[in-house]
DNA sequence: CAGTGGTCTAGACCACCGG
DNA sequence: CGGTGGTCTAGACCACTGG
């Protein structure tokens, strides 16, 4: 059969349709850049008019993971885009918003099989292959932010090679691997002598700590825990309703 | 003319039924409750086929500003629905969901005109009449969080006459007040003496610092200042690539 | 300049659910 | 049961832009 949807139909053709090139996407079938084919071809393909795979496209590219350009056609998206700017930061950007030359400092980098404890906070149950790096990111000569990050070798095997040097291992991750949910967990902490020499702070200072966690599908990605100064780093996130984008009246 | 478009049309059809509707909402001419027009009559009114007014409609309600119900219609949300119940929580919900029983304690209610630090606060220039509410939360016997909240009574005359014994001014305005933005600035902190004192922690020891400012559409409705223990505190948000609402898969 | 996406139309059928 | 929203169709015109 042509029609690769799934024989039992549930739910709306569109939704259907979405979930199909989603898949294609999320599963690497087609790869970051790889060009879908055209409405007129995927209306053909899924028996259906051109408006059903439009809103299907549409939806896909309201949610970052395709870009469309006219004439061009419809392309799949570098998983960087624009996906989440708020939500995961990316902390070189960060550091140089605010007019600081940026610095990163590897400070261990290590590939292991997964202890229980590394289990836990990926949230997995079988032992894998994960990478373990600390570093410091620092804005001028002030440390901005201790990263602690332990990534799933088994979800990206390429993480393996890199080592991060220049490139941080976040916003490494953000161009090569696409996601599709994330959690943040943010709490307050007193910063013990490990973390305040770390940090470059007093013992007992007041640090901001960011646990977040990756995924692809039911996959995990990464973990990180960021921990910041408290008095000077501020987490923003401006937002509307129900996650609309906020929206610019035309002037 | 009847079509209460602009004469001077810009931008999608769609959009500009959207936006109009949205205006008429957010502006107070179609209170929460407010049965809209039904597609059929939309399409009349702004004379263009149904599939358009129902794009706009969709948005409008994809966003939680109206809920829709076959056969009934479609009608204003009460502010409240379902909104951004990650972004901007509802405190006590938070303390009964982890079984605690929730109590308020209002400290200080003060009417008055802003000082130039409310002013700044609200992020306006014209001084005015505002309300001033500092309160705690309490799980149980702890402390969940000590509130600072500061509200624009030009935007929200209504608070003016509540008192805020039992229900929390947070939960109040969420279903009372609509809203189209707000903006979350998070930090740590050394909890001070007067925090310390009023938090029940002890001097110097971390908290959690969540700064919100809510507007309907230009205008300030509030700004809070939210402080959490840090060490039992956790802000968590679970999110998607641009905005999705994380899908579950069906079984 | 022609291929592609963006949008809209006029109509249709259906599922749901309130009266 | 019938009114309402939910969705899809088959087609059209247009805007943009890449080749």
């Amino acid at each position: 059969m042509d029609n690769p949807l799934s024989e039992t139909p549930k739910g709306q053709l569109s939704a259907r349709i979405r979930r199909d090139i989603e898949q294609r996407i999320l599963l690497g079938e087609w790869a970051p850049g790889f060009r879908i084919p055209m409405e007129r071809e995927l209306m053909e393909t899924y028996g259906c008019a051109r408006m059903t795979v439009n809103k299907a496209l549409s939806a896909l590219a309201a949610s970052g993971l395709i870009e469309r350009r006219r004439k061009a056609g419809s392309f799949v998206s570098q998983p960087l885009s624009q996906s989440a700017v708020i939500e995961i930061p990316d902390v070189r950007a960060e550091v140089e918003a605010i007019g600081q030359a940026y610095r990163l400092e590897v400070i261990s980098r290590q590939q292991r099989r997964s202890t229980r404890a590394d289990m836990e906070r990926l949230n997995v149950q079988s032992p894998r292959q994960v990478l373990a790096v600390h570093c410091r990111h620092f804005a001028g000569l002030r440390v901005h932010a201790f990263e602690d990050r332990l990534i799933d070798l088994v979800s990206v095997p390429d993480a393996a090679e890199i080592a991060f040097a220049d490139e941080p291992p976040g916003t490494w991750l953000r161009g090569h691997v696409p996601w599709s949910e994330a959690e943040n967990r943010i709490s307050a902490l007193n910063a013990d002598a490990s973390l305040a020499d770390r940090l470059g702070v007093k013992q007992g200072s007041a640090c901001l700590q960011v646990e977040r966690s990756t995924w692809r599908g039911k996959r995990p990605i990464t973990a990180v825990r960021m921990f910041y100064p408290g008095e000077t780093y501020r987490l923003i996130a401006h937002f509307s309703p129900k996650g609309d984008v906020p929206r610019r009246e035309p002037a």
